[in-house]
RNA sequence: GGGCUCGUGGUCUAGCUGGUUAUGACGCGGCCCUUACAAGGCCGAGGUCGGUGGUUCGAACCCGCCCGAGCCCA
């Protein structure tokens, strides 16, 4: 604390003057950092019930903070504080992912390195470093946003805790046979020289030609010399093991059966029938190499075509590809095409866009090659990830089909081995004899192999004692896919011989938070990885975020130049604006980012400091309750209520756009214009004192987690103190004496409160709505008539239920002579319209509505009163229930429920007549 | 090409287990300094709910087709 008194009297909370964000909100989030008020403090053996847990996505440590972090984190910051105010502790932790290449990437040009000059290690430790600085550049941006993240509860993907735990449950999926290790065509990377798994790919439309390429028919006796095949992709040609023809191709099967010779390279190969072949696309007789595309991987294993591979590791043409060895892909592309020309069997070519499948990461397209790497089994058990899906609750609930989609559409197996040279390795060493594989000891991990000796002397199988070390590392989503388990503590017990966690009252979380992008592979694996150690999904429930677009609703990128950064934004505005805003989409709703809807928020965060001040003057801080509330307190109190508990059903079920409207409606319309207005009359009375600052306080709990900042100078200006005594007076001994500033915060903020919950107040809600129209009635008649609102009004009659309101009505509309009237007044009705009630109408009379409602139109209709409906009666047969009136249309008599009478009023006495809903108000 | 979603006053939106007067905010026009707030209050104008066909007594809401936008996956 600092001891200079001036500095702390600027810093200590008051209401002085205007409100002040900037000053107020830095201050808080350093207070609330500072005196660990978010931390976590559940234990192992609590109720999980009463323990709310969000799983949260690491962002990338090297990005800069974007306005999707922004959102992102607010919406679960909303989640955290309600739920901490609501139900129990909450864990609201926060992990950097930077085990990925993006991190290398900065590492290798912060320093202006290559990674492949170092040892893994060290260049994990530069990395480390490098990261160090750019993550407490996050954090700090991170703790401007005023989340209430448990700061003291973070990880890292890159330190050796998690490293452990990747390793661990590598071994573990292995030992429960989830993992193998299989020479097979992988998707591969020739930039980042890396096999890569499915999701890590994309399709990106590129320019390129279609080629139509002559192959003679080698086999003595065919029907014809040659045939055409088109291909996009020349260069591929000495790797053509085979040509195939759809079976229902007419045209060309002929061909089934027969031998071709590849042009240029000579060798002779198949033409084999099969039904993958597109019958529409060129000649319909199509190449396949090892390999082009996928399709090329299926018709090598379903035909078991040999393997001829033409294209190396860097999409450097091989041996194989005879004069064009050395060439790049691209290269060799060009001068085939040139040599097929100046050859003859150049029939065509032209110029064609198609989409390529591309590394996401850098843009290359990607190739398909066999090599060795492992695998984690996952085909065979979509239905339970399907399963594990239903389990959860989606917010909103349409995402799931996404996650649906995705697991259908699986094709492959997951591949989790990387060849790079920094992440994660794997625990393994392999025999040099048998290629036994070896798995680190538990007890070991994290371990290095390539530095790291093998847990054993000699192979068990062939007595061998040398041992190669796997060298590929982890894809980063075997990692990142354990967040759940990395944050509820997740290790193996030597002793007990199992795993176990630290914190099993956070497992599985309630809240799972990401963007709708990620679905597919982010939350996919970590349900994944979590279900196979644990048997139990991760997650209760998931909510999908929606992106904030440009203020034309466009997707923010670079490209376009129409990116808003969080920086600039938080220049300009207060962060509980900012956050008023972010409450204003639905969950899961892209939504526009608009300067206007930031004034929206700064105009409410003036409005709740105004409204504080006033009723600070109102009313003195801690008013006894009064023994019975008058009608207009009482009103409040149960409007309150009502809202209470409307906005715990919205929060409770991430409903926050609703909840914020719910709240600002009530708050400004029904508190500040009508509430206020009338209790500014009604000052130096107890009963309104007492509403007055239990409204209030409600209040400032209730905005709390939306607008953590405002309410928190509040409170602490104004309840914080007598909280803090009336604490110490409940207490059995003395008060303690007060801890540093730190460890107080954690008990007198606001947001350590309790959250509201309904008293329990009753009071004449229709009398209340009466009174409210009659004011309304009367401050349109005063704007009308140009006067001010605080002009007397001389004498005023009401005919309606206001009872108990008088006082409130005279008042604030300084109404000199009040009478509420017994009787109608002075005036003459005259049906104006007939309002049926057609949801039951509809039903009961079916086709017959339109003739009533014609009836009703032309006029030819009748209403019975009760009155003359009883005489009527009285004639007849069965004296029975005679109190409504009847609708006697179209043949048909309408029953008093089913039909309300409009009546238009003249007034026929002195002054002037008023009609609201359900009232009629006077003016004399 | 497949799937999902969306299209409501000038702008952003609520409403969508069908019920006839479509919600609110911003913006716009007028009035009002009233015991906090003029960056406030009050009042008002403005939409037939993308188009079209259908189901129904009745459709913004259900169904078909079309147009437009976005996202995910090929």
């Amino acid at each position: 604390m600092s001891t200079d008194p001036d500095a702390t009297e600027r810093e200590a909370p008051s209401l002085e003057g205007g409100y002040d964000p900037e000053a107020v909100e830095k201050r808080w989030q350093d207070r609330w950092v500072d005196s660990e008020v978010y931390a976590y403090d559940g234990d192992p053996g609590q109720d999980p019930n009463t323990t709310y847990a969000i799983d949260t996505p690491p962002p990338t440590v090297s990005g800069s903070l974007h306005m999707g972090h922004l959102y992102g984190h607010t919406v679960q910051d909303f989640a955290a504080r309600f739920q901490r105010m609501y139900d129990g502790d909450v864990l609201f932790p926060f992990g950097y992912d930077d085990n990925g290449i993006a991190s290398e990437r900065l590492t290798e040009k912060e320093l202006d390195i290559r990674h492949q000059d170092y040892e893994r290690r060290e260049f994990q430790k530069l990395c480390r470093e490098v990261c160090q600085e750019y993550e407490a550049e996050f954090t700090d941006k991170m703790q401007g946003l005023g989340c209430s993240i448990d700061w003291g509860h973070t990880y890292k993907t890159i330190e050796p805790r998690v490293r452990r735990v990747s390793q661990l449950s590598f071994l573990d999926l292995y030992e429960k046979g989830r993992e193998y290790r299989k020479k097979a065509p992988a998707i591969w990377c020739p930039e980042c020289e890396t096999a890569i798994s499915q999701v890590e790919m994309e399709d990106e439309e590129r320019a390129s030609h279609f080629n139509d390429i002559a192959f003679e028919v080698a086999s003595e006796g065919a029907e014809r010399d040659e045939f055409v095949i088109s291909t996009t992709r020349p260069e591929l040609i000495p790797a053509c093991v085979s040509v195939f023809v759809h079976p229902d191709d007419d045209e060309n099967q002929d061909l089934v059966g027969e031998t071709a010779r590849v042009p240029i390279f000579g060798h002779e190969v198949p033409i084999i029938a099969d039904d993958r072949v597109d019958m529409e696309k060129g000649s319909g007789v199509v190449m396949c190499c090892t390999f082009g595309d996928q399709n090329d991987i299926e018709w090598y294993q379903a035909h078991d075509l040999p393997l001829r591979v033409a294209i190396d590791e860097s999409a450097t043409m091989t041996e194989l590809a005879g004069d064009y060895e050395g060439l790049s892909t691209e290269e060799a592309r060009e001068a085939i095409v040139e040599d097929l020309e100046e050859e003859g069997y150049l029939r065509d070519r032209w110029e064609i866009t198609h989409a390529v499948q591309v590394h996401e990461r850098c843009d290359t397209s990607v190739e398909y090659r066999v090599s060795k790497q492992w695998y984690v089994e996952i085909l065979d058990h979509k239905e339970e990830y399907l399963e594990a899906g239903r389990e959860m609750d989606w917010y909103p609930e349409k995402m799931f089909s996404r996650y649906r989609h995705w697991i259908e559409g699986l094709e492959w197996d997951w591949l989790i081995s990387r060849q790079r040279d920094s992440g994660i390795p794997f625990p393994v060493w392999y025999c040099s004899e048998c290629d036994h594989e070896v798995m680190a000891r538990r007890e070991d991990l994290p371990v290095d192999p390539l530095s790291d000796e093998p847990p054993i002397d000699t192979c068990p199988e062939c007595g061998n004692d040398t041992f190669e070390p796997e060298e590929d590392v982890f894809d980063t989503w075997a990692t990142s896919s354990l967040t759940p388990l990395i944050n509820a503590g997740w290790d193996w017990d030597e002793e007990a011989q199992e795993f176990r966690m630290d914190n099993p009252e956070l497992y599985p979380f309630d809240l799972r938070p990401q963007g709708h992008d990620i679905i597919s592979f982010w939350l996919f694996h970590t349900i994944v990885k979590c279900y196979e150690h644990t048997g139990e999904v991760p997650f209760d429930a998931t909510l999908i975020n929606g992106h904030v677009l440009d203020e034309n609703r466009e997707k923010m990128s670079k490209s376009r130049g129409n990116v808003v950064a969080p920086d600039e934004v938080l220049a300009d505005y207060p962060v509980d604006a900012v956050r008023f805003w972010a409450a204003s989409a639905a969950v899961g709703d892209d939504f526009p980012y608009q300067e206007k809807d930031l004034t929206a928020g700064e105009k409410l965060l003036r409005k709740l400091w105004n409204a504080s001040k006033l009723v600070d003057n109102l009313a003195p801080e801690e008013p006894d309750e009064p023994d019975e509330l008058e009608a207009i307190d009482r009103w409040l109190l149960a409007e309150l209520d009502d809202a209470v508990e409307e906005l715990t059903a919205y929060l409770d079920d991430y409903e926050f756009a609703k909840a914020r409207d719910r709240l600002r409606t009530f708050f400004w319309n029904t508190f500040c214009d009508d509430y206020l207005e009338i209790a500014k009359e009604r000052e130096d009375n107890p009963s309104t004192e007492y509403a007055l600052r239990t409204a209030h306080r409600t209040f400032l709990e209730l905005w709390a987690p939306f607008l953590p900042h405002v309410t928190e100078e509040i409170w602490q200006a104004l309840y914080a103190d007598s909280e803090a005594r009336g604490t110490s007076n409940n207490s059995s001994g003395e008060r303690s004496e007060p801890r540093d500033d730190g460890g107080e915060l954690g008990e007198t903020s606001v947001h350590v409160r309790d959250w509201p919950t309904p008293q329990g107040y009753e009071a004449d809600l229709e009398a209340g709505e009466a009174a409210m129209e009659v004011i309304s009635a009367l401050r349109r008649y005063k704007s009308q008539n140009q006067l001010s609102l605080n002009a007397d009004l001389e004498a005023v009659s009401v005919y309606g239920p206001v009872d108990g309101f008088e006082d409130a009505i005279r008042n604030v509309m300084h109404v000199r002579e009040l009478t509420v009237l017994e009787e109608p007044p002075e005036i003459t009705t005259e049906v104006a319209a007939i309002d049926l009630d057609y949801s039951t109408l509809g039903p009961r009379y079916g086709s017959k509505v339109g003739e009533i409602d014609a009836g009703i139109e032309s006029g030819e209709y009748e209403i019975v009163s009760a009155e003359q409906r009883s005489a009527e009666k009285s004639s007849g047969d069965e004296p029975r229930d005679d109190d409504e009136g009847l609708l006697r249309v179209a043949g048909e008599e309408l029953e008093d429920e089913l039909f309300e009478v409009e009546l238009e009023r003249t007034y026929s006495g002195e002054g002037e007549m008023l009609e609201t809903e359900s009232a009629v108000v006077i003016l004399e």
